[in-house]
DNA sequence: ACGTGTAAGATTTTT
DNA sequence: TCTTACACGT
């Protein structure tokens, strides 16, 4: 026994493990050195979550529980006791030592499982644990909930009736199946776009609940009943294929834990301690998921924050969140709320915004940083005008010294990247954009992945149907229908059927080409045995004519082909990266893949992407684009409170994206979607307090700007058509174009900036000499052409 | 079986 | 405006 009480030990250790994580802030080393039970952090924007993550992570296999224990262990020495003083005094640094004398009770490295939504912060996790525990760190589980329950699944999915090669279906293939279903259902696409229902379907899934049940639980509506049957049909084709959608994984690992005991014992046995990242993005499966993971342990520790949950309508559900201290009694709750990321200015913008919501935790964010300066809004005449400025501004700040990846251009939908995206290009300034139409959504993409798919695993009919006409090869839709039937009829593969067309007498008239497109894909599943990756991609091309297909189509099919070589370069490195790795495991890793993984976030180009994909992400400079109402709240959600504040969080999240300087841009009319409209300035740039408020509009006369800020701002309120009266006396017609002078009563002179003929008379916008710019209807507001 | 025209429709999307 | 889906004609 030691000469040492408890309490002096217990002193002694925590000012050592303070002095380990000197670097965090009192809050963060809390939630770092909190091991036990059930453990919600709330952490802001920019409060360094991932951090607390990462040295979470490096605590348990470094020091287990060593800042949990209580009482002086058995086995200390008065040498230790020695070492431990010098430790806490900050003569002593060697931490491996401390991690000798102190720590409790240590969890191996597999014991820990972190989870993440995106690969690429499960790979930047990873990457930063290897940094500070070296090869320790690789044994670390830390994936995406879906590659951790796709892990699962390839080793237990077989109770559930499953194969163990099981395929993953995409959307796309997703939407498909739905498709053909509806077909065979005979249920009208136009009352039930596949869409929608595939989307009901997928929310169901995340409800965890089956067809039956999502039959039941609709109380006999009419719409639910006939989105049940196809749900029904839906997954009885994804299991005849021993297919698996998205939800699925989810789903499906769920069910497995539910109903086998066992399964889940060893599981929950195997992950000591749990970790989860961007919790409010969780749906109930995921929250079923880990609670069941969690049950034995309860060493559960979440990581979110409410205020940046964007994603409901894929399913999240911001309760998981709200009601964690119920959900799991006894849950230690952590606030992160300092902010080392942006500027006061830019911070109180943010806070200001968010406080307006009621469904949140509450928290409150503050910074040591400097107070910045004011965010900047700007009003342009139209989208061109606000490109423009997006343009100029970036130039500026780089003549100034900045990068062009230093600015990132936010906004709500990826329709607006257009005209943007053309400003960029005219002015030579690189950029790049994330999102849109997929790198893996691409058809020439799905197609090679299609073509790759059927060549691994012929049984996958929809991959199958995807390519057997593509390009052209004489084997139409009725040929193929044909096939189907034979196939549903037999219940055999419908390879197996177009094999042997021959024995079929309805597939007599096309045994050539049948027999041509089979015996192609037999010998390139020969090649896929002999070949690298990259070689049976080339083989794939020239021997389907997709090669000549896409030079057949000129400029485009040049793009095309350039994607194509880029899915080889994902080969290549595929290869690199997996020296065993064969063509199965490659589609597997590319049923996972997204547009992040792949894009290079360090080449000097300005990105631009929806605020949707930049949760997570940071930039000194942030433009956020179509600051308006009817676009950004966009117009779906005008109606709905709760919506409303879903689009205000992402407004949260918008704005905490910038580090130094954010840009408000707004345009007075805008062409969008064929169409010009003219919206009122968003109501979240409403409610950031004026001063913090630095505004330019370039809609008005220029000397007029600097003279009268106040009404220039106001007059950006009173825009809109929502003060038009419906009905007006019809009067003799005045003639106006864009820039003629006109004069009102009131406002004096002014010029007309756009013109647009409603019920018997013209909605003039004019920027006037008194009162900014207007919006009237110019027979009633007696306008005179001057 | 395939190409062409037209009409409707159009948030956000970590996997 | 731009895309995608289907109806029609060859």
């Amino acid at each position: 026994m030691v000469n040492i009480t408890s309490q002096e030990y217990q002193t002694l250790k925590q000012a050592a493990l303070k002095r380990v994580f000197a670097r965090m802030n009192d809050r963060q080393r809390e939630a770092v050195l909190q091991t036990d039970g059930p453990v919600l952090i709330l952490a802001g924007a920019g409060s360094g979550k991932t951090t607390v993550l990462v040295n979470r992570v490096a605590n348990l296999v470094r020091f287990g529980r060593a800042a949990s224990t209580e009482g002086v262990p058995s086995w200390l020495t008065e040498e230790n006791i020695a070492y431990l003083r010098d430790f806490a005094a900050g003569s002593q640094t060697d931490e491996e030592r401390l991690a000798e004398i102190i720590s409790e009770d240590r969890p191996k490295p597999w014991n820990i499982l972190a989870i993440t939504f995106t690969n690429k912060a499960a790979g930047e996790l990873k990457e930063r644990l290897a940094a500070m525990l070296g090869d320790s760190a690789n044994d670390v589980m830390a994936a995406t909930f879906h590659s951790a329950c796709v892990r699962i699944l390839r080793r237990e999915i077989e109770p559930l009736g499953y194969g163990k090669s099981f395929t993953i279906y995409d959307t796309d293939d997703s939407l498909r199946v739905v498709k053909d279903a509806m077909k065979s259902l005979n249920v009208d696409d136009r009352t039930f776009p596949p869409k929608s229902v595939l989307s009901v379907i997928g929310r169901a899934k995340d409800e965890l609940l089956g067809p039956e049940q999502l039959a039941e639980g609709s109380n006999g509506d009419y719409r639910m009943g006939v989105i049940a049957k196809i749900y029904r049909s839906y997954q009885n084709t994804l299991k005849s294929a021993n297919a698996v959608d998205f939800d699925d994984i989810i789903l499906l690992t769920v069910r497995l834990f539910q109903q086998y005991p066992d399964v889940l014992e060893h599981y929950q046995n195997r992950y000591k301690y749990i970790m989860v990242d961007e919790y409010q993005d969780t749906n109930h499966a995921q929250y079923q998921l880990v609670s069941l993971l969690a049950g034995r342990h309860k060493n559960l520790c979440v990581v979110g924050d409410d205020d940046q949950s964007i994603y409901k309508f894929r399913g999240a559900t911001i309760e998981n969140i709200l009601s964690f201290e119920n959900q799991f009694p006894g849950a230690k709750v952590i606030r992160l709320e300092q902010n080392y990321r942006c500027t006061q200015r830019i911070l109180d913008a943010a806070n200001a915004v968010i406080a307006h919501n009621t469904e949140r935790k509450g928290k409150t964010l503050w910074t040591q940083n400097d107070s910045g300066e004011q965010v900047q809004l700007y009003r342009a005449a139209d989208e061109q005008g606000e490109a423009r400025f997006i343009v100029d501004t970036v130039l500026k700040n780089v003549e100034n010294g900045a990068k062009y990846k230093d600015h990132a251009v936010l906004y709500r939908m990826n329709a607006q990247s257009n005209m943007i995206e053309r400003a960029f290009v005219k002015a030579g300034v690189p950029y790049k954009i994330i999102g849109g139409l997929r790198f893996f959504e691409r058809k020439e993409i799905r197609d090679m992945v299609a073509y790759l798919s059927v060549i691994n695993n012929p049984s996958d009919s929809v991959r199958l149907k995807r390519i057997i006409n593509e390009p052209k090869r004489g084997i139409g839709d009725s040929t193929v229908a044909a096939a189907e039937q034979i196939s549903a009829q037999l219940g055999i593969p419908l390879f197996e059927v177009i094999a042997n067309a021959e024995s079929y007498a309805a597939m007599q008239k096309k045994t050539k080409p049948l027999g041509e497109f089979v015996q192609m894909i037999l010998e390139l599943q020969k090649t896929a045995e002999d070949e690298p990756l990259s070689t049976l991609l080339d083989e794939v091309m020239s021997r389907t004519g997709y090669h000549l297909y896409l030079l057949a189509q000129g400029f485009e099919g040049q793009t095309r082909l350039e994607n194509i070589e880029e899915l080889k370069s994902t080969m290549v490195k595929f290869e690199e990266e997996n020296e065993d790795g064969d063509l199965s495991q490659f589609l597997e890793e590319v049923a996972l893949y997204t547009d992040m993984d792949r894009t290079d976030l360090d080449d000097d180009t300005v990105l631009m992407m929806t605020m949707h994909s930049a949760k997570g992400l940071e930039f000194p400079y942030v433009f956020l684009a179509g600051a308006e109402e009817g676009i950004f709240p966009g117009r779906m959600s005008m109606n709905s409170p709760s919506e409303i504040e879903e689009e205000r969080r992402l407004a949260y999240v918008g704005i905490t994206r910038a580090k130094k300087r954010l840009y408000l841009t707004t345009a007075a009319q805008r062409l969008l979607f064929g169409q010009t409209t003219r919206n009122r300035l968003s109501r979240f740039v409403g409610e950031i307090p004026k001063e913090l408020l630095d505004v330019e509009d370039a809609t008005v006369v220029q000397h007029r700007v600097s003279a009268y800020p106040q009404q220039e701002s106001r007059a950006i309120r009173t825009g809109g058509l929502s003060s038009v009266e419906a009905t007006q006396p019809v009067a003799a017609k005045i003639d106006l174009k864009p820039g003629d002078l006109v004069a009102h009563k009131v406002f004096g002179e002014g010029m007309v900036l756009s013109v647009t003929p409603m019920a018997n008379d013209l909605l003039v916008e004019a920027a006037f000499e008194r009162g900014g710019t207007k919006k009237l209807m110019a027979n009633f507001a007696k306008l005179k052409k001057l």
